[in-house]
DNA sequence: CAAAAGATACGATTGAGTTCGTATAAATTT
DNA sequence: AAATTTATACGAACTCAATCGTATCTTTTG
C-alpha cells in the first residue's frame, strides 16, 4: 500500500522537534537543539539524530547547500494536528469526531472559547 | 514522582484491547482474542501477555478466583479519552483545547453532530 | 484413568524509538 | 599554519512495545 499521507505520524520527540519547526521556520540543528535544551536536557547530538531519521521519513525537508544544514517541517501543523486527531478518533473514539469533541469541553472550557467555537460551528453549517 | 493518573496511557495494543473490555465488560482472555480475532490476526498468547502487563501496570483489574482470569478495565473509557486528549492537546496544540476542537471540525461534520456540540456548549454555559 | 483441550506463566525475539559518544571533515580563530 | 570550534555521520546501547513458542498445570472428555 502506498504511505504518504497516513505517514505523517511523528513520534513524541519528533512531534517536540516539529513543534520548533512550526515556531521558527526554516532552521539549522543548532538552532533547534538551543530552543529545545530550554526546556530539556537534550544532546546536541540526540536532535540532530532525529532531524536525520525525520529526514529519512521525510518528516522534514534539508536544505545542504550550506555546510549547517536547514531543516524545516516537510509537512503543516495543521495536517499534522488533522492527522493526529484522525488517529485518535478512530483508535480511541470509535470513529466519531464529534464524540471526541464532546469530551473534550468540560466546565474548564472558557466563555471566550465557546464563543470561537460556536462561530465555527455557525460558519460550518453554511 | 507519584503515577496514578498520569499512567493511564495505554499503548496501541493496550488501546485495542481496552475497547474490547469496554465494549463487553469482564471477560476472560479468550473471550477478548475472539473478538480481536474477528478484525485482525492475533495469537491467543499475545493477548495474554498484552493483558498481563497491562495488570502489572494497572491498566486492568483481574478476577483470579477462577481458572480463566477474568479482566476489566481499570478506568473507565471516559477517563482514557480525557487522559489521551488532554496529552494530545498538551503535545501537538500547545496546550489549547479549543484549537484543538475546532481542528477537528470540518465540512465532513454533519448537521446533527453539529446540532449536538451545540447543545453541549449550551449546558456549559449554564 | 489416560488423553486431549484449555489456561497461565515465562522467556526469547524482533523492531522502533531515543540517547549519546566518537570519528571525521570543514570553517574559524589565533 | 596550527589550534579550536562547529558540523555531519555513524554506530552502539538501552528501553519499550509487540509477538509468539514452549513449559507446565488444570480441567474436561472419552
Amino acid at each position: 500500500m502506498s504511505r504518504d499521507r497516513k505517514n505523517i505520524k511523528p513520534t513524541e520527540a519528533e512531534l517536540t522537534l516539529l513543534n520548533v519547526l512550526w515556531q521558527m521556520g526554516p532552521v539549522t540543528v543548532r538552532q533547534v537543539h538551543d530552543v529545545v535544551s530550554e526546556t530539556q536536557k537534550t544532546g546536541y547530538t540526540t536532535v540532530l539524530k532525529i532531524l536525520q531519521i525525520m529526514h529519512e521519513k521525510t518528516l522534514v525537508i534539508r536544505d545542504e547547500s550550506n555546510r549547517a544544514h536547514v531543516y524545516a517541517a516537510a509537512h503543516s501543523q495543521m495536517q499534522t494536528q488533522s492527522s493526529l486527531l484522525k488517529d485518535l478518533v478512530s483508535k480511541a473514539f470509535g470513529g466519531s469526531t464529534s464524540n471526541l469533541v464532546m469530551r473534550a469541553l468540560d466546565e474548564s472550557t472558557s466563555q471566550e472559547e465557546i464563543a470561537d467555537i460556536r462561530q465555527l460551528l455557525n460558519e460550518l453549517e453554511a
